[in-house]
DNA sequence: CTCCCTTTGAAGGCC
DNA sequence: GGCCTTCAAAGGGAG
């Protein structure tokens, strides 16, 4: 049967190529869009016979073969014909490009050349941001990679930024904290960003990465169709570029520390993330916190040098009738179910805070005795002197609840309503670190050391009627 | 598709 | 000056 099918094969390639060629002097344009028209079918039928008897299948080829059954359950079910991976063109000797051609390089060695995907199951080629979730591309990958701004790169004369699939949806993507905290800004602003002509940038479309343009945040390089656009007020929201925020120091410590706590936890929901991130941030020293205090703070001298006029005010969501749906939005966050992620963390804590059964093990004295971050017996206030809050483990906002104005306080108030065991009073900023130091000092200041004295005084002499995080 | 969740810090507005 | 609100990142989840 087999031998039958390969004389099929050689009739046809005889038939259909060498006879049209023959041909071909005499009538040339006829024969050429016959010639194309049956290598469609050779190869189609190739492609058929190497489904069904992979003859051609190299050893170790992770072809075609591997994720199809040649079994007849698989073919059964309708047309016969190639049941190809959805990455396979059914025309795919003919195409000069395969998935394989689009990777952006070597895979990791502990990338399998095909991932499952999640929701489907079907394997897929793992996208770029996948390759490293944390930092997309490497530089050299970035550069190796046309983007559709890169005219606006290379004029930059940066290769510079990684581009994350959705676009700009980092304003600082290429946090090189690991290697250099000190040139971190530098790495990501050049020189001549630093200094530009400030009257062109917001119009010379994306001269930094904190603009993001709503279009380009859907899909980079592509201007999406009107016909997208169906709000008018969103129309012209889009016409302006958007400047993110300056990242603050949590920020950035969360951008470099998210994928490590991922990779531990083996958790990606971001909740549940970040509230450990947020126990790590507490259990920093002061120096190592002091680091991205600095990096916030040269981040937002950067920003303002960029932006002179800039204000996050600008960001502000624009609400037609804020008077009318404020109240609603805060009952709505106010009776929202808090979902407490903590217990996951009991799988990965922070090793500073994960003696034993001690999750909050910072905030609480004894804890911060046997934390090995510890040096001294006021680790909790010396570990770390930058924190404003103090979040134990418990949530005491049902004994502690203000009334009035306090209920309609932030999200993070609402969002931490829940009616898990009290434990400790939720301690919430006594000196807002803008209050301390609105001349961005570097944290280990004297005066910073004075407030911090003052912070932790107000701690030890009011540590009963501390504000506690409250909701109705 | 949009918003929420969750964290901390910064900034702006209001009183 | 204190308090409150919003946004910055992130990605899963819900509507």
């Amino acid at each position: 049967m087999r031998l039958l099918h390969l004389l099929v094969l050689i009739v046809l390639f005889y038939l259909f190529m060498i006879f049209p060629l023959i041909f071909m002097t005499i009538f040339p344009l006829v024969c050429v869009w016959f010639c194309c028209l049956n290598f469609f079918f050779f190869f189609s039928y190739a492609q058929y016979l190497q489904m069904k008897w992979p003859l051609l299948d190299v050893p170790g080829s992770t072809g075609l073969k591997d994720s199809r059954s040649p079994t007849p359950g698989h073919l059964s079910n309708k047309v016969p014909v190639v049941q190809h991976g959805h990455h396979v063109h059914p025309l795919t000797p003919l195409i000069t490009y395969s998935n394989d051609h689009f990777s952006p390089g070597t895979p990791p060695s502990h990338l399998s050349p095909e991932i499952l995907d999640p929701k489907t199951g079907i394997p897929r080629t793992p996208h770029p941001s996948e390759l490293s979730p944390y930092y997309p591309l490497s530089p050299g990958a970035v550069g190796s990679i046309a983007h559709p701004l890169s005219w606006f790169m290379q004029q930059q004369g940066q290769p510079m930024y990684s581009i994350p699939p959705g676009g700009f949806r980092h304003p600082y993507p290429a946090l090189t904290m690991n290697a250099s905290m000190s040139s971190l800004v530098s790495s990501r602003f050049s020189p001549h960003m630093v200094t530009p002509p400030p009257h062109s940038l917001h119009q010379t479309g994306i001269p930094h990465p904190a603009i993001v343009s709503p279009a380009i945040k859907q899909e980079p390089g592509k201007i999406p169709p009107p016909l997208v656009i169906t709000d008018g007020r969103k129309k012209e929201e889009d016409k302006k570029p958007h400047i993110k925020k300056p990242l603050n120091a949590f920020m950035l410590y969360m951008k470099e520390m998210r994928a490590k706590v991922v990779a531990e936890c083996t958790l990606k929901e971001s909740a549940a993330i970040n509230q450990i991130l947020g126990r790590r941030w507490h259990s920093l020293s002061r120096e190592e916190q002091a680091k991205y205090y600095e990096l916030a703070r040269k981040e937002r001298q950067l920003h303002s040098q960029l932006y002179p006029g800039w204000s996050a005010r600008d960001n502000y969501r624009k609400r037609d009738n804020k008077a009318d749906s404020k109240p609603e939005d805060i009952s709505i966050r106010n009776t929202k179910q808090c979902v407490q992620y903590l217990p996951s963390e009991k799988m990965c804590d922070s090793p500073a805070s994960s003696q034993g059964s001690m999750l909050d093990s910072p905030a609480t004295p004894s804890a911060a005795l046997a934390s090995p971050a510890a040096p001294a017996a006021t680790h909790s206030e010396q570990a770390q002197p930058l924190s404003l809050t103090t979040k134990p483990e418990g949530r005491m906002h049902h004994h502690f609840s203000l009334p009035g104005k306090a209920s309609g306080s932030s999200s993070s108030s609402s969002s931490s309503s829940s009616s898990h065991q009290p434990s400790t009073p939720i301690l919430t900023r006594p000196i807002p670190f803008t209050s301390l130091n609105n001349s961005m000092l570097s944290p280990p200041s004297p005066f910073h050391q004075a407030a911090l004295h003052s912070h932790h005084a107000l701690f030890q002499s009011q540590p009963l009627s501390l504000v506690t995080k409250t909701t109705e």
